[in-house]
DNA sequence: ATCTATTTTTAGTTTTGTCTAAATTTAAAT
DNA sequence: ATTTAAATTTAGACAAAACTAAAAATAGAT
């Protein structure tokens, strides 16, 4: 009884502030037990130093992250836990109004960002049954499984692709809207086949050829898409 | 630009908390220009009415509710039209957890709680149109429409209804777990057709006929069972 | 090793939404 | 028309989450 309230304190009643914090630092890598400076957090959630440090001991005494003054916060279990279930509802939403509600996927992130905090373990499990559960959301990124397993894949970024080696695009590292929409209108995709034809040593631009037609990019495209190796 | 800044203020950036004030008084009648008191919306919100109260002048600066001191608050068009846009967003969420997730009808309620203040018109529209624009949710309320309407259904209580009168279950007053769980194990549903047999004077007690098998019905039940009449 | 510049924390304030307790107003009953 | 009981509001306090400005700690450069 005693347990289950422990257990309801730090996991059902999560504040969408606590669960915003926790996820901004998992991405910023404070899951791999390093430690993220408030500054850090600060900036990524555009709020002020002083502000994290409130909610650092905050979540500090909850036991979702390990904080030393001065030296930042980094996840405990409990905390990369927490973390990958917003993150799961994330992504599983995102997918939803992709694959469901014609949604493109420039306009998911901020509508994902809302419901990522509704509190019902049956209602992301239904979504994840109805969608055939999903291991990827839009933008590529994968999807954590009910009980937190991370599926990485072997991508890396075009501009790091050899010449003449083949793959498809899976991902994108950028996903402002601006970028995503830019690749609509060039009618990039992920799934599109893709085979590097040639580098510009001056600008570092490719020559590739995407879905059997060839096209030029520039570095900054090339090093903002995930490309997984065919050979 | 002031005009429009108004209007986000107004209609956007509602809080969670005005937003269930405004449903409450809605559904307490303040829409149709009755004076709610602070104590009816305290009870039904499990609040206190001092609260109810600070809460009134904050929606009356906003031009939501008419509040006179001591009388208690009634809904402006404004706040009339945004209560219905919950209680749309609302009822037509309870639509989608039903008939595209499986839910049961006694389950929908807990979880629509919080995803009426989902804040974006093209993800409810979308929705909206997924379910193929339905008039009323799984317990038998109207959905109001995009614009505001609300589509009233000539509909009685089965415990109004004459002797040998035949309709249709339409809806159900009590929306409790109990009840819907107690109407699911005697195979009442919605759309089931109704021949009231026989009254018995001593407890308003009903003899019926219900989708051809004769059955007794308490008054309990029948005062909360609302049925459209064939005839 | 000391001094700065930067980062981080602390202390105190604000806003939102709530509460309790006290004061006020209304309404009902004589 | 008073009186009293009930309803309602006010005043003051609190918690959460943010902020600003000042203080403290760290790290980099000499």
């Amino acid at each position: 009884m005693l347990n289950k309230n422990v257990f309801l304190e730090k996991y059902f009643l999560m504040t969408r502030s606590e669960e915003n914090y926790l996820k901004t630092i998992f991405h910023l890598g404070g899951g791999d037990s390093k430690s993220i400076t408030t500054n850090a957090i600060a900036e990524q959630m555009e709020t002020k130093p002083s502000s994290v440090t409130d909610m650092a001991k905050k979540l500090s005494e909850k036991g979702l992250v390990d904080y030393v003054r001065y030296q930042g916060v980094s996840l405990t279990d409990a905390g990369i836990k927490t973390a990958l279930s917003i993150i799961r509802k994330h992504r599983l939403w995102e997918v939803f109004l992709v694959k469901k509600l014609d949604f493109s996927w420039d306009e998911v992130h901020e509508v994902a960002e809302q419901l990522e905090h509704i509190k019902s373990e049956k209602l992301i499990d239904k979504i994840d049954a109805l969608l055939d559960f999903p291991k990827y959301d839009p933008h590529g990124d994968p999807i954590p499984t009910k009980d937190g397993k991370f599926q990485e894949r072997d991508e890396k970024l075009l501009s790091d692709m050899p010449i003449n080696s083949n793959g498809i695009c899976v991902g994108v590292k950028d996903s402002s809207v601006p970028f995503l929409k830019f690749l609509d209108k060039n009618k990039i995709a992920l799934g599109n086949t893709i085979k590097v034809l040639d580098k510009e040593d001056f600008d570092n631009s490719l020559r590739i050829q995407m879905n059997g037609k060839e096209m030029r990019i520039s570095h900054q495209i090339a090093s903002n898409l995930y490309v997984k190796k065919n050979d």
